[in-house]
DNA sequence: GTCTATACACTGATAGAC
DNA sequence: GTCTATCAGTGTATAGAC
């Protein structure tokens, strides 16, 4: 029945993406993501062939969660620069917050092995056609001129903007364990107020005073 | 022979590192780091009984290049916070530049593993004593007070140097992809360049004008 | 200390019954 | 579509000769 198929396709998927995320593409066991979504062994083969292209899925529907919201909010050309780096900051850490193990997952497997990113590229085009640096470039370099923000480039901006967001969360056994004592609770309050310090910092490195 | 044995163990224990390091724990194979050494399968377990062994020296040593850097640094209680942040950044980049994958390396297997910290801390009580904000907090404190600097705390302060000088490299291969056409140079030049970017808005970020 | 040969467990994948 | 049984390949680790 279709409407079996769709809900054990699904119950791979959501399994196979809690043990890739947590275990990685070789510390990952068939048999494990198989226990995890209540079926049987042969049936992950039956619906995906093989490993590789199980994880291969479970890749691309974790980077579709990241890097479109990038685009989304830079694209937002009516917002001022202070408005989009507010705006960008509250919603990615919200983001960062729902799903805090993508990122590095994310960044681990490409390091071993950063083909899939071309992959990834041929398969959604959108992602490809990320010339929207040029624009965001245009307006930085605008507000600049204006005497409102200090000269900056947009490649640079963004790396600290997303690299202040995500790298306490990617990080964060080493930094918690070293700074907080590996204090779980005294770490959550640290997250969460660094929303509000982040995007001070960032206004604060760029604005014109 | 001993000195037979010193230097046998060192090319195992160098041909672990590069191999751990760009596979990963359970992506390495003893194999590869036998042939990477030049020597036998059986002579790892010879010298380092299991890989586990092997693979928590490696992880040791690597963990050792980048924390102690920090402690170092920020004990330097001679310098004011400007002198450390430009101090820091230019010789973190350039450790850096040095060993390009052990914090991606070091993140990553702590993410899949946390418990590995107790024990590097247990060996090195050293690492542990880094009660050292302590001390950065009282020297923001007061040139906070003085008006030479805006409020921040020590554990925020360091999380967003240390995270703008290690993002770009650890998501080198996602950043390079999507804001650098995957093109190398330009994104070593982009590198060569952030030096200074980072200095310059960390210091804006933080200074009272 | 260093090698060859091999034991033993596990993993991804398939065959075939229902 | 889903299961059980099983295969072929690979991985860590050890035994034993030199």
């Amino acid at each position: 029945m279709i409407e079996q198929a769709k809900d054990t396709e699904t119950k791979i998927l959501d399994a196979a993406k809690e043990v890739f995320q947590h275990k990685g593409l070789t510390g990952a066991r068939m048999q494990e993501i198989a226990d995890q979504a209540g079926i049987n062994k042969a049936l992950l083969h039956y619906y995906y062939r093989t490993k590789d292209k199980l994880f291969e899925k479970v890749f691309e529907l974790a980077f579709s969660v990241f890097i479109p919201k990038i685009r989304d909010i830079v694209l937002s050309t009516d917002k001022s620069v202070f408005d989009k780096i507010n705006f960008f900051v509250d919603n990615y850490i919200d983001l960062l917050n729902k799903h805090p193990y993508i990122p590095g997952f994310v960044i681990n497997e490409l390091n071993r092995n950063p083909q899939i990113l071309v992959q990834v590229f041929e398969k959604n085009v959108q992602f490809k056609e990320m010339n929207l640096f040029e624009k965001f470039d245009a307006q930085l370099k605008d507000e600049a001129k204006k005497g409102i923000i200090r000269p900056i480039d947009a490649r640079n901006l963004m790396t600290n903007v997303i690299g202040l967001c995500i790298f306490p969360i990617v990080a964060r056994p080493i930094i918690q364990g070293i700074m907080f004592d590996n204090n779980k609770k005294n770490y959550d309050i640290f997250l969460e107020q660094r929303k509000k310090m982040v995007i001070d910092f960032i206004i604060n490195a760029i604005k014109v005073k």
